[in-house]
DNA sequence: TATAATCATGAAAAGCTTTTCATGACCTTG
DNA sequence: CAAGGTCATGAAAAGCTTTTCATGATTATA
């Protein structure tokens, strides 16, 4: 590995005149100018980001923290994320929270210690005031998912309210009146969001929001299951449920295949992400999408901007994202 | 952010030994390390690991190259990678390859120039010879889900041949006899191997191979779609096909559908991978499972052993891993 | 008791850049 | 032609550690 002062010497200059050729930060004189890139291509010189970052205090490095690395949410945030990034220049440094509060934090910690330019946070145990504190005000620090009003202009999320309320909108179009909601855990701004979207859409409607329709799951598969079977031994006149997210949907078919209601004849669903088995389970899925890689394109770039290495304004970068309603095979039409 | 220097002087030593008692690189007297200690608590002290890096050589980064971040497969891969290299103190740095040779050296590039100390690479264009080039030698490098001869000990994979092997093998004892296989690209050993596989088992039940019941696919979903499209036109006696993994399968499955073929009723099949869509389709798909996170997990150790972190020796990690048939419904009992 | 060996510590160098400050050459202007 | 300004460049410092080498003190050995 070449380092900058072998480079000076064989372009006979000093090594700050090859570091204004390459970081054009001021002017060097034409031919100054060429020697130096010639010697840079002779060496294959390339600077050691090491050091140039130990002056700088720039490392390049956007730390991410998602839930869960192997999940389909995280990875297609993940990838819009790379895409905006990895073209500036910059790379990501990944870690997870598994859902604990305990895991989260250290993952913070963890990244913010490895001198990280900016972080991006996904995470879901966390309440919002753990989460303020641990960020701290000394990193640019973007929020994906999640609403939170103390930094409103660097959070990324979904519509999650207007999702719920499209879903459910949908299964009131197509002549349901007994519809049930198994809603996440309501710890979270998300699943209220979308419980909130299920009242809307009912009241507009001019129907009752009964209680008794609805449960809190906790957005996992078992859980759809077992909510299902809680909601079906109320024994209330039903039609349709709307799943908090897919993998609880997924569940919830299981349950009702087992108490031998047919989707969609007997009981229509429909449920949240769009995730590939939503496309795939029998019946396919009728889903709210969220445009996850759009969404950490965003994220990104609302990166790039904080760090000042793009012009356009802040505010420009869109950063509440719209739900889209897919329609599969999942909800029957009773008009 | 408090500096060696101002511990130091608080501790009235020299910053080179609060060096050694952070290190532990050579002995100090008993309360020198009880003054330096306290000290560092109270300064909270940590140290720069950009300066640290610059000296010692050790970013504690390993950079990871998977194919594809939002596909499931590369999650539980990353999953496993992390959850060994996190409490070792290194973190990941992370890029995909999208299957592209281009995108894939790039991103090698990009981390090998970022001073990782390690590289693990799971990447799926490039051949053998430009992996080996693109890597070169200076660096620590993990090979993940292929086997190149040339660095033997340092590839993580799966027995490929031994899942189509068991694949074929479950088909034939339940009957089957006229069994097509849909290969990924050929192109890839992890192919060849399963094809391998097939063949083993064809011939040990004294089954002729015929090659028109085996095409070449991409392993992506539409080219399963269009692949047993094909190969129905052929109009061959046919009870179940073998896909090259489960992405095809969903659209063998469609494609099924579409000409009016039950699965397994009319049709069997069995597939590779076991991604969650697997469980969830329908019928739910019977195939071989990979266990992509101890295979990640594995791959870490040995990076951590290629470090010298750890004294194990590297022939004790496992690094050949066994496929597991896991059955579900879409294969049906001919006997 | 004198000499050798061991131990604990500090000063300074090394690692590689970027950036500040200074300098000398050249040009412009009164 | 002298004074002031601009331009191109170099020397040196700064950024924060780790590590080498040297030193003085203490202990063991002959």
């Amino acid at each position: 590995m070449a380092t900058i002062k072998e480079v000076s010497q064989q372009a006979k200059v000093s090594p700050a005149t090859v570091s204004r050729v390459l970081n054009g930060t001021a002017p060097v004189n034409a031919l100054t100018r060429q020697r130096v890139l010639k010697a840079v291509k002779e060496l294959a010189y390339q600077p050691n980001p090491l050091a140039r970052a130990l002056v700088t205090k720039r490392s390049g490095g956007v730390g991410v923290v998602v839930n869960e690395l192997s999940s389909p949410f995280c990875g297609g945030i993940l990838w819009g994320i790379e895409s905006v990034l990895e073209p500036a220049g910059m790379h990501l440094m990944v870690s997870s929270g598994h859902s604990s509060t305990q895991n989260e934090k250290a993952a913070i910690h963890f990244l913010k210690n490895r001198h990280c330019d900016a972080l991006i946070v996904q995470i879901e145990a966390c309440n919002e005031d753990e989460l303020l504190a641990v960020i701290g005000n000394n990193i640019p620090t973007v929020i994906m998912g999640r609403h939170i009003p103390e930094m409103s202009d660097r959070c990324v999320y979904l519509d999650n309210e207007k999702g719920a309320y499209l879903a459910t909108q949908f299964l009131i179009q197509q002549g349901h009146h007994h519809i049930a909601h198994i809603s996440g855990p309501l710890a979270l701004q998300d699943s209220r969001n979308r419980l909130d979207g299920y009242k809307r859409a009912l009241q507009e409607a001019k129907m009752d929001y009964n209680p008794h329709y609805v449960l809190e799951g906790t957005f996992q598969e078992v859980s759809g299951y077992s909510s299902v079977k809680r909601l079906l031994a109320r024994q209330l006149p039903l039609s349709a449920i709307f799943m908090g997210n897919d993998q609880m949907a997924l569940g919830a078919l299981k349950a009702l295949y087992e108490h031998k209601l047919s989707v969609p004849q007997d009981i229509s669903l429909i449920a949240y992400d769009d995730i590939l088995a939503a496309r795939y389970s029998y019946p396919p899925l009728s889903t709210i999408r969220q445009p996850l890689e759009a969404m950490g394109k965003s994220a990104a770039e609302v990166i790039l901007h904080l760090l000042d290495k793009e012009s356009l304004a802040l505010k420009e970068v869109q950063k509440v994202f719209e739900p889209e309603l897919v329609i599969r095979e999942s909800v029957m039409n009773l008009c």
